[in-house]
DNA sequence: TAGATATTTGAGCAATTGTTTAAATATTAT
DNA sequence: ATAATATTTAAACAATTGCTCAAATATCTA
């Protein structure tokens, strides 16, 4: 009989290790911010130039009110900051990092799926 | 009048430089698996050591069930692999890159969030 | 073989998501 | 002021997600 006292214990152990749970929340919520196609692709083009509404919209084919709708998803994540001039309001990357964890899941992907 | 074609032009040359929209998906995807703080702890947790189904849904205290359906989706991403030992199946990480993104994650929030 | 244990599978359901549409705001030009 | 342009907002909707529950597999033990 293999007692389930030893899974238990493992697990506890292996757990204390981790993150704090709210860390993890904080840091799922991140990567939720990158895993739709249209977020994505606005970041990444943000990482290229400071762009407004209606670009972002010409560029990724999408509506500006769902892409407006996107940039505040972004903004609220402190991904993304915006900047207005005039009638126009443009927006540019917050921090270096995305840069780095794209580059990563690249990495990621040519190794392993590809 | 400030005509549209600017916006046009500069929207276009960005969108040049982008990686392909195929490949945009895939890491979207990718980022997608980890968008989730069950499946999110659950790569963590790999990280520290394989384990079987049922440390896992200790550990993160979710039923075995919809731990078996997470780690299903961890495998398609093809970001765990699996080993079965008698009854149980013991789950690893796919490769290193994890950690990395994580990393690279966990500098963006410590900078932009805190 | 029957019973116990570990995992997987599939249906069903509430919650969330990304979009569209229409209307509201804000700014500039006539 | 009126019209035109850029953006935001809000309601509504289909599609997706992550869970639970029940049942099916698979493996080991008595």
């Amino acid at each position: 009989m293999k007692s389930k006292l030893i899974n238990e214990k493992k697990a506890r152990a292996v757990e204390k290790k981790l993150f704090p749970d709210q860390l993890i929340k904080e840091l799922a919520e991140t990567f939720k911010s990158l895993s739709d196609f249209t977020r994505l692709k606005i970041l990444l083009a943000l990482a290229e130039s400071e762009l407004c509404v209606c670009e972002i919209a010409i560029l990724t084919g999408v509506s500006v009110p769902a892409v407006s709708h996107q940039l505040r998803l972004l903004k609220n994540a402190k991904l993304v900051s915006s900047r207005k001039e005039g009638k126009m309001v443009y927006y540019s990357l917050n921090d270096k990092h995305i840069g780095k964890i794209v580059e990563e899941a690249k990495k990621h992907y040519k190794e392993c799926v590809e």
